[in-house]
DNA sequence: GACACGTTAGACTGGACGGTCTAGTCTAGC
DNA sequence: GCTAGACTAGACCGTCCAGTCTAACGTGTC
């Protein structure tokens, strides 16, 4: 996927084009929303207006493919349950809420949310890609780990959507109504190894 | 705050146009986001736009008086910690999903998520009389808890955190993107249960 | 050189929408 | 009946924006 250049200038080719096309729309997108006009896209990618027409067909349809690079290129990474539970699961947890608590994954966030309605189809997609893709893998390690009695049987599935839901939950929603003051008395590494113990003690005695 | 009305026919005064308003701008806020048109608010409403500007002054007041208004309407049942802490603690979570997972409840986040950039004051705002109100009533809650001796000394602060996410935190964002089908073999009833059943479990015995 | 093709800046169209204005109606109090 | 004030429908204005069009400008191919 890498380009050839063959001047040392700004490159002009049409596939070249398109990457810094998309580059541009994905910032401006995460910044304002579908809301953003295509105007300032073209500026921002120092195109003009036209080009994005003939790249992309409509606005609708950049969109589309910019969020979809953008889901695409979230792949989440998770062992097999090996020797430490614990271990794979804080580093997993770590990655996770340095990812969705991004100011790139916030804006995201809230440009699909916020769009969800208009893009139905679209939205399923994305769900399907991101979090239920990343529910599904956690699923598995967590069944696995159940499998070879490192954990309480349960419901993978639910206990993989409970333990996401402490990665980004309550504290995404105070970053997306853009307050920025933690009232906890935790540091980030703190609060991933007290979410990983709660889930891990939880699951380990409770009966889903 | 009753109207009095003096005719049986449909009531005119003033105040109850305002109401009227009231109730239907938040209906279509709820559906269409700050993007719908003071046309169709007025519309919904059966009242002429210029209404809407001799009552409200501009659109932004009357999406700030509305959101304000649908906030102040959620008040938080959370008794003090008694004989029960488990029963206690599962009847805050069923009401709270139900009102989070409503079709009202999920709008109104989705408006209030995508429109916290152009109203920063009032996300705050917002942000304070509700999902940081309720997270300090339920760390008062726990404190208490904690300081009778049913739960272990932790910092309330973040446990009440932990245990809202899991409330509304990866069933939310599903519905959210418009998908109805539940991956999990759990009721509502039952995930409830299990719910405050890892969250009493994990903190009962993790070290936070 | 001629042609094709994509690019550029910028003018333009058509429609949506916030907000204002007007002309006329309804109701309450005097 | 008269006045004041709020209401109504609807025209209207200015602005913004998606999308189109035009005319000029490279650049590579034959």
């Amino acid at each position: 996927m890498i380009q050839q250049v063959s001047s040392v200038e700004a490159d002009t080719t049409t596939a070249s084009k398109r990457k810094v096309v998309c580059d541009a729309a994905i910032q401006v997108f995460i910044e304002d929303g579908y809301a953003a006009s295509m105007d300032r896209i073209a500026s921002r990618a120092g195109v003009a207006k036209q080009t994005l027409y003939n790249q992309f067909g409509s606005k609708e349809q950049l969109f589309a493919e910019v969020i979809r690079q953008s889901v695409d290129a979230i792949t989440l990474s998770l062992d097999e349950p090996g020797v430490d539970l614990r271990q794979s699961l804080l580093h997993f947890v770590e990655v996770f809420r340095r990812r969705a608590l991004s100011q790139r994954g916030l804006g995201l966030h809230r440009a699909l949310i916020a769009e969800a309605p208009r893009f139905p189809k679209l939205a399923r997609v994305i769900y399907e890609k991101g979090p239920a893709n990343a529910r599904d893998a956690l699923a598995r390690f967590l069944q696995a780990a159940m499998d070879i009695g490192q954990l309480r049987k349960a419901d993978a599935q639910f206990a993989a959507e409970l333990l996401l839901s402490t990665l980004a939950g309550f504290e995404r929603v105070r970053l997306l109504y853009g307050v920025k003051s933690d009232s906890t008395s935790l540091n980030e590494k703190q609060k991933c190894v007290a979410i990983v113990d709660c889930f891990l003690n939880g699951l380990a005695t409770a009966k889903v």
